[in-house]
DNA sequence: GTGCGTGCAAAATCTTTGCATACGC
DNA sequence: GCGTATGCAAAGATTTTGCACGCAC
């Protein structure tokens, strides 16, 4: 496997879009955006950890900031929601690269892997288009038992 | 589409398993089984919504309760636990003749529509084999805009 | 009769919000 | 300077838990 990509980069559309409707970019909002660039896609934190991490590097920022931005950045599209088996919602940086990657997650230890597959994201489509839908994003939970708990 | 067909009807695998290993089958169990298999596959109920649904037919049962007997039934894999974008945890009854079925979510008005995906299935099990896990179940929730929302 | 399940209320989580202040632009 | 963003604390929403009592078995 390929070191990981950054995407996104600071400087790039994310602070762009952040420019835009008024919207400013903030210290705040710029060490969250770090974080989740810093760690990359595929990394699942929660508004608590996101909050934690940055207090750690002796960011100031108050929880209700984090949930204010992670709430904006994912409705800007930069971040995903996701609701695995974990206890509350998770966030993770989008990536245009892996548009659509699914998760297997253990349902012991909560390890969590993800994979992509074309075969998914086209079912997806097609059952979207049969009753007239507007595919946005599909993503595909694999609750499963990894090898060590098996 | 034909009728939908009762599964797991009460007498059958589900209050068996509530006299397995010293569980008892009260009459509040009883009362959020039936519900769910009244109302059948495919429909989504929040704790809350069980609850009052039950309250308003007479029957007298505490919210704790719910949500204990709920998670119970998760637990022996009677119900599955959906978290779909209405905001909080919903859930559902297991349904042996729809193992994996998949769920289309308006993001804009909440309708939610049911599909199946021998396809979906594959791609979930070729990826958990590929690393070693072993599958237990696969859902893709697929975001869209309905055609009313359009 | 034994001990699991329930109801109740309190507590623990998690998330949102009102308001005065701070600061990006 | 204008108006958005923040911090704080309080409120809301959701889910869990301790304890005494009740009831399924």
């Amino acid at each position: 496997m390929a070191a990981p990509i950054p995407v996104n980069r600071i400087g790039g559309p994310l602070e762009v879009g952040l420019h835009q409707d008024g919207r400013r970019l903030t210290p705040q909002r710029r060490k969250v955006l770090e974080l989740f660039e810093r760690i990359g896609t595929g990394t699942h934190l929660s508004a608590e950890e996101v909050h934690h991490q940055l207090v750690q590097e002796k960011s100031k920022v108050s929880l209700a900031t984090i949930y204010r931005t992670l709430r904006l950045l994912v409705s800007m599209g930069f971040l995903h929601e996701l609701e695995l088996n974990e206890g509350g919602h998770r966030f993770e940086l989008s990536s245009h690269d892996h548009p659509d990657h699914h998760h297997l997650v253990c349902v012991r230890c909560g390890r969590t892997e993800e994979f992509e597959s074309s075969q998914v994201l086209d079912a997806g489509r097609i059952a979207a288009e049969k009753i007239g839908f507007q595919l946005i994003e599909s993503t595909l939970n694999v609750r499963a038992i990894c090898p060590k708990c098996q």
